[in-house]
DNA sequence: CAGTGGTCTAGACCACAAC
DNA sequence: TTGTGGTCTAGACCACTGG
């Protein structure tokens, strides 16, 4: 006689999914009530653990509204929330198949300018060090990155010449950190951005400023400039 | 005789916690393996279960790589990820405690133009509602929303004469998606940015474009631009 | 082949919040 | 007060993959 078939048991995936399918093509439309954790265990056939975690990974996404007591709730506007990679620059040029150049363009250790000092929270006698260098796809130029390192609290960034290899590349494998703060901007060309970038003076700029934060301190503030057209673009 | 303390348990936060601070600030530093979920366990006296959610978020947070047999280890270089909340345009408004106003500029049921069709691809005879609109902060201009709508996929749309709310606030309550497209840019402002936006021509925008789709097909498409010096930001 | 993570289970207790 | 989700446990089997 044949051996029963395997009998697969439900995951949590194919409840995540089921539930999934319910809410966007299927009677659970937005604002409804679902059942509870143990009535849909019932249904699944699968332990209360599996449609929790099913479900818990619904409410990250956005999608359901949980609260003790009340129950689960299609959310009526979903959270929109996008993730964005950010790459290393080498990467994300390597990935489309062209061929990275990185080139060091300016390095001098200076006391940091006051907006620096502001962006930074530096005390006074803030010791930076500033770079500058380019990134280039097939050997043009691709993304401008102004690089602002402090140096008193990583004062072994004074030995780093960044000839060969750029701060960030030398950074991210050297100073952790805890905090991160990342904004988007439109800007106007100017300075070394047209000198450098292949932009126009006053031709718009996709930016991007970073500072990162380790003990309450920050490490590093770098403004990234990209050529002119680029778009960040993700799917979610 | 006083009863003896709670006991607490260890909880999956507690143990998350604390590798973490192994991770940034203790022994384990970039690269190195990390004791197994066995070994943790009876280090923080919980069970294995709790030791693997622990570290299956920091997997998902990117700061470590777990894979089987091999063992789990700091990633080199943090997985740098940012997520942003895409909210209403009204409730990012009215969080800062300005005023909200919505204007409609233009309503048109037409035939797509080419490059609508192409960003929605829809076929021949692709039916769109254009719907133009303001949105306002205390008075001043502050979101331009250039929408195009799947009027064949959503004939119910031409019932909605989006005089009171915007098309946005409609779509979210109404039209399940299963994927969306999102897109960062800058650009030069002309047209109906300049002549509602309060920009001179040329100069920079911060454009977001989105395009929802539901079932295979595009459900909408949409161009958003902001007031000069706008940014988007985010920490993590 | 054997070690490590991935997941499921059945049961339990608890925290919160709606009633 | 009571129902619902949040979490922990101890044990089990399995899947992947490095050596």
């Amino acid at each position: 006689m044949p051996a029963s078939p395997p009998a697969e048991k439900t995951t949590f995936r194919d409840v995540k999914a089921e539930i999934l399918h319910r809410i966007t093509e299927g009677p659970w439309g937005p604002g409804s009530l679902l059942p509870g954790e143990v009535e849909l265990a019932e249904e699944f056939g699968c332990s209360r653990t599996t449609v929790n975690r099913a479900m818990r990974e619904l409410s990250e996404l956005g999608l359901i509204d949980r609260r003790r007591k009340a129950g689960t709730r299609v959310r009526k506007a979903p959270l929109r929330q996008a993730r964005f990679g950010i790459p290393l620059v080498r990467e994300e040029i390597e990935a489309t198949g062209e061929s990275y150049r990185y080139t060091l363009i300016a390095r001098r250790l200076i006391e940091a300018p006051d907006w620096v000092a502001e962006r930074m929270k530096l005390g006074p006698s803030g010791l930076v060090l500033h770079v500058l260098c380019l990134h280039s796809a097939n050997g043009r130029p691709y993304q401008l990155e102004d690089r602002w390192i402090n140096a008193n609290a990583l004062p072994q960034v004074q030995d780093e010449g960044f000839e060969a290899i750029g701060p960030n590349e030398w950074l991210v494998t050297t100073v952790p950190f805890s905090d991160v703060e990342i904004s988007f901007q439109a800007v106007a060309a100017e300075g070394a951005v047209v000198q450098h970038l292949d932009h126009r003076p006053g031709e718009p700029v996709f930016c991007v400023e970073r500072t990162t934060w380790w003990q309450g301190a920050a490490m590093t503030f770098v403004a990234l400039s990209f050529r002119p057209g680029h778009r960040m673009t993700t799917r979610y």
